[in-house]
DNA sequence: CTCAAAATTTGACACTGTCAAGATTGTAGC
DNA sequence: GCTACAATCTTGACAGTGTCAAATTTTGAG
C-alpha cells in the first residue's frame, strides 16, 4: 500500500496546515504560532520542524492552500456561467470577495505577502501563476465579447484584478467610510466598480 | 515655556514612533519589536508603556504617521495640478504608488489593517476619513470635467481608490507575473489601469 | 522646598522561534 | 527474521518577545 506517510501521526504535515488555518480564523494573524499549531495537532512543540524548515514555510503552505481555495471558487464561478462573459466577470469577482469575507485572516495572510521574497516556494509560485492565467483568460473572453476594451490581456488582467483586489481589501480593512457602507450592499458596490471598467452598463438587479 | 514634554528624554513618544518607522524600513514588519524600538530610542525595554498601552497602539501611531505622509503626497499632487483634473488623477495615483515603493513595509503596516478593529484610535480614524474625503473631492472634480462617469462620488471614490490600491498591492506583493512586469514601466501600467476607468483616452507619453 | 504626578528602570513571567541531542518508528536489504 | 538506516517525533535548552508590578527618578505646581 503506497498510502501517505503513516509514521507516528499519519499525515502530520497536512494536519499542521489545517490546524494553522483553523487558528487563523479563530484567533487571527497574531494568534498564529508554531507551538500552538503543534499543540492543536497533538504533537510536541518542535515536531513541525520535521516538515517545515521554519515558520515562514508553514505560512507559505497555508498561503498556498488559501490560493488554491480562491482559485477553485473563482474557477467554479467561471465554469458555472460558461458563454456569459459579463456574468462570469461579476460572479468570479464576487467569489473572490466572498472568500475574503468568509475567512478574512486566511485571505490576508494569503495575499498580503507575509512570505519573504528571498526564498521561493514552488507550490505557491505555481498556483499564483495559474490564478493569474485564469484571470487573463477571463479577461480575454470578455474582450472578445466586447465587454472590456481592447488591449494586452495581461495588462488588462492587472487592471481588473487590481480593481477587485483593492475593493476587497478596502472593505476588509474597514477603510471605507461607514456612511457609504450603510447605504449600499457590498455586491452592489462591487458591481458599480466593475461597471466603471466595462464598456457596457451593468444592471445590478440582474445579479442580486 | 509650554514646550513639549521635556521630562527625561524630551519627546520620547515621537522618538519611539520614528524609531519604529526606521526599524520597519530596515528590517521589515517581522523585525519590529517594542524592545528594539526602545533600544533604538535609548530607553529601557518597558519605557514605551508610559506612552502606549500596548504594541498595537504603537503600530496604530506608526500607521497614523504613514497615512499622514500619504495624504500629504497625494494632496501635493492635487495642488500642483489645479485645474487639470486628469493630470490630478494620474499624479495623485502615482504619488500613492510612489510612497508604497519607497517604504513598502511602512505602507503595508499602514494600509494592511494590522490594527485591531475593536479599539479605535481617534487620530487614525480622523486621517483615514480625511484621506477618503480627499479622494471623493478629486473624483467629483473629475466627474464635473467629464473624465469620470456620473454617479455617487463616494461610490466612485471606492472604485478609483480600489483600483489604485489593488494595483499598488499586487505590485508590492510581487503578485504580477514577471513576464508582464518586464515589458512595461510601472507608471505606464498604472495609467493603463486608470485609462480603463476614465471616459477619455489617456496618452501615457504625456505623463512619463 | 515639598510633594504628588509623570516618566523611566528593574525584575519577573509566560510565551515565542529555533536548534541540538536523543528516542522512537517504519522501511529496505539481507 | 534481523539489522541498519533514514524519517519522524520528543525533550531540553537558548535568546528574544509582550506585558505587568514594583521601585526609582525626575518634573512642575503650590
Amino acid at each position: 500500500m503506497t498510502r501517505k506517510n503513516q509514521y507516528h501521526h499519519g499525515d502530520l504535515k497536512n494536519a499542521l496546515i489545517q490546524a494553522g488555518i483553523e487558528i487563523l480564523s479563530r484567533e487571527g494573524v497574531n494568534g498564529l504560532s508554531l507551538r500552538k499549531v503543534a499543540r492543536r495537532a497533538g504533537v510536541s512543540h518542535a515536531a513541525p520542524y520535521a516538515h517545515f524548515a521554519d515558520k515562514q514555510e508553514l505560512v507559505a503552505a497555508i498561503s498556498t492552500e488559501g490560493y488554491k481555495e480562491i482559485y477553485e471558487r473563482v474557477y467554479g464561478a467561471v465554469q458555472r456561467h460558461q458563454g456569459e462573459p459579463l456574468r462570469q466577470l461579476v460572479e468570479a469577482a464576487w467569489a473572490y470577495v466572498e472568500f475574503a469575507l468568509n475567512d478574512p485572516d486566511h485571505f490576508k495572510i494569503t495575499l498580503s505577502g507575509a512570505v519573504e521574497k528571498e526564498k521561493d516556494y514552488p507550490a505557491l509560485v505555481e498556483i499564483t501563476q495559474k490564478s493569474f492565467n485564469l484571470v487573463v483568460e477571463l479577461v480575454a473572453a470578455a474582450q472578445r465579447a466586447g465587454i472590456l476594451r481592447a488591449g494586452p490581456p495581461d495588462l488588462m488582467a492587472v487592471s481588473v484584478w487590481g480593481l477587485v483586489h483593492g475593493f476587497t481589501l478596502l472593505i476588509l480593512e474597514d477603510q471605507i467610510s461607514h456612511t457609504v457602507l450603510d447605504r449600499y450592499k457590498l455586491k452592489e458596490m462591487l458591481i458599480f466598480s466593475l461597471d466603471q471598467i466595462t464598456t457596457v452598463d451593468i444592471d445590478p438587479q440582474a445579479f442580486i
